[in-house]
DNA sequence: TTTCATACCGAAAAATTATTCGGTACCTGA
DNA sequence: TCAGGTACCGAATAATTTTTCGGTATGAAA
């Protein structure tokens, strides 16, 4: 396991929200959860922009941290689900008001990002936040 | 400057939101500024958790993002003053919600950490994400 | 016994972000 | 001219996060 050399000041909120839920596929395994989606095949199927073994990782994480409840139905073949808790639930409010705003101010990104980058297609490439289906429309 | 392999998709709010003001420095700078600092000297004065060279680069970003205002009074000593701008203004309550979010829930993050690391203790440490004095409190 | 679907995981590599270091430039007063 | 305060920036390095690759295990059916 990595082992962190800077320590994080877990008596900040934003710190700590954003150690729950501010990483690349987290918000889209929450939304996607939230939408029906509950077996890790099935949103292996439904996010198809990284890798199972990424969702995986961050299920666990979920599940570690209390936003998602695991539920083994043992049989053939082997079921797991994945829920919302009601904690999960509480976060939902706070990745649409993120959205909300990216939404309505993302030309001036849009703008600054093209003053950068000149060139490339996105065709195809992947990202660093991942798309949100419902919350992004 | 870094170019991006990875593209991203900028129609995502969440993404958009995150590219603004989800970087380590950024909350604590706008908070800041928020309460009152505004030229770069008294900033770097502030926050004493990182150089001035990071505080510097987030700064000309936020500016770019226009979530600041800069204004440059010549004369002498040279004064240049930075200032939320409304676009800056409307991230405030998104950032209270994260906060109050990452307060309410502090203990189950500190409880997975504690977990994991089985040593180190944290003085004098640095952090991942910047502690927001007025909003952590 | 092999195969197939499920769910999971370790470890290395790649990508990105954060930090450090050592500068430049401007203006003024000593 | 030199020192001292202000504001800024390039480039290398370190730290962290994300991705890839190649596995394990279980149970059932062919």
């Amino acid at each position: 396991m990595y082992e962190r050399k800077i320590q994080e000041d877990l008596d900040c909120g934003i710190i700590v929200a954003m150690k729950v839920f501010g990483a690349k596929w987290k918000p889209c395994i929450i939304d996607a959860i939230s939408r029906g989606a509950k077996r890790p095949s099935e949103l292996h199927r439904e996010i198809t922009n990284t890798s199972p073994r990424v969702i995986d990782m961050q299920l666990s994480e979920l599940v570690a941290y209390e936003i998602l409840s695991k539920t083994i139905h043992p049989g053939f073949p082997l079921c797991v689900e994945y829920s919302l808790t009601e904690l999960g639930e509480s976060i939902l409010p706070i990745l649409a008001r993120l959205n909300e705003w990216g939404i309505k101010n993302k030309e001036i990104v849009k703008k600054v990002s093209n003053q950068q980058n000149v060139n490339e297609d996105l065709t195809d490439k992947k990202n660093k936040w991942s798309t949100v289906s419902s919350v992004c429309q």
